[in-house]
DNA sequence: TCATTTTGTCTATTGATATAGACAACTATA
DNA sequence: TATAGTTGTCTATATCAATAGACAAAATGA
């Protein structure tokens, strides 16, 4: 939306093809190249970006292969419609219902706990003492198959024990804090920041290489601002935004 | 935080040094690596990675050149401190006052401004028809001469006619809107999300190829609720994380 | 001082990237 | 049915990225 940005950074130690790919997916993402349209041409491509045609197939080949486009010999190359649920964060965020009405189908799975000692930041989050034995979960969230989130959630293991269990029943955190006497609890604080998905994101979440992640460490606390759940989530940034409302 | 992932990706698109570079960074962010401290030697980073040890100085000497690394002959190399910046989102998002005590120094720079019809965007956003004219502001923010920010505004031509000069001269958009009788104005909604910076992002912010940004579109509203101002900003997620507050 | 550890520089070789050109295969349309 | 426009495939060449090995230069500690 600011200024259009059609140059190309040689020997940055990113390959061409693959800066070519990142253009073409922002200028989709931007609506310069529209939803379902055909791509300007080949030839017309290495033009603008000032490079051989081979190369801009190669971008291409790449973005045909992760979904985005579809190639058709003779008639042209396509834009696929991919687009982007918004997650929304507030006082109140609930993976589920966040979802409602974006994807007919979601859920979450439960990938792993362990009993763990606190770390400084876990710690601090929870109001615990460094060291404490805390709960890990490792939760994937799904919508309509698509994984679109990854994310780990601390909690107190002295007051939260079998909390494991719970989730793997109930495949809702909500649900399972319910069985504890937590009816509801309130998003304290909320830390964004975004990075480059790393190996284990990128096969928990079927991203490729060089995709970004969408990074939030929250507290969440009961009512009467007990912290209960420490967490650090990630969203692929090319699946999901995340919509700030009233906290 | 979640799991450790130090694989590489091999033909990926990205070549080996800047992938085990962007590790590196990670690994510092991350308390791994910790600031003004030695990395593990040479050869010891090779084995982690799995590649050559010419491989990781080609890392490391784009990190040198980046300026946060260090390397001495016969000593080792270090991790010179960068600490990344928290900027507050809230209900009251100012530039200035966010990043106060955090950098002694900081400001907005108007890089350029002009008419132009609105979007469909921007008209949804200001509560205007599509077309009619807005000013669009370009101001990149600094901290202690550090590139922090790059952000477009834009205001209703009618309503806020010279606002650029008002920008112009105090370098606050909140002074600039003042002197319209905006004492005030709130922030209604923030859509978030992240992606590769791309050429105008990377001159603007200094950054270097493959660098990320957050991406926030906004509307500011005043207390009655009229919309002022849309404005779509891009934050460098390697010296910037985003804080959110009660909105 | 001397051995050890670490970064710096050099040569050589292999594989991945990028360019160049030519032509085949397929589609749409005049 | 031609013709123009588009994607697909092939060969060839040059440059960048990565590996491998050897040794120099500087700092550290016994």
């Amino acid at each position: 939306m600011i200024g259009q940005a059609n140059s190309i950074e040689r020997r940055s130690g990113v390959a061409l093809w693959r800066q070519i790919a990142d253009q073409i997916l922002h200028s989709i993402a931007v609506g310069d190249f529209p939803e379902n349209a055909a791509l300007p041409p080949e030839i017309a491509l290495a033009g603008r970006y000032g490079v051989n045609r081979h190369t801009v197939r190669s971008a291409i080949a790449a973005l045909v292969q992760e979904g985005v486009l579809r190639a058709e010999q003779g008639r042209g190359t396509f834009v696929l419609s991919r687009k982007r649920l918004s997650y929304p964060i507030g006082a109140r965020t609930r993976f589920s219902e966040g979802l409602q009405g974006q994807a007919s189908e979601r859920h979450i799975t439960l990938l792993a706990s362990s009993i763990e000692p606190a770390n400084r930041r876990v710690a601090e989050g929870l109001g615990l003492a460094t060291g404490a034995d805390v709960i890990r979960l490792e939760t994937r969230g799904e919508a309509d198959g698509m994984p679109v989130s990854r994310a780990a959630g601390w909690f107190d293991a002295r007051r939260f024990a079998g909390i494991d269990a719970a989730m793997a029943e109930t495949g809702s955190i909500t649900a399972s804090l319910a069985r504890f006497g937590i009816d509801d609890y309130l998003r304290q604080s909320t830390v964004l920041s975004a990075r480059h998905a790393d190996a284990a994101d990128l096969a928990d979440l079927e991203l490729q290489p060089g995709a970004i992640v969408l990074v939030t460490v929250a507290v969440n606390v009961t009512p009467d601002g007990q912290p209960i759940q420490f967490s650090e989530s990630r969203f692929p940034a090319e699946r999901i935004e995340l919509k700030l409302s009233a906290l």
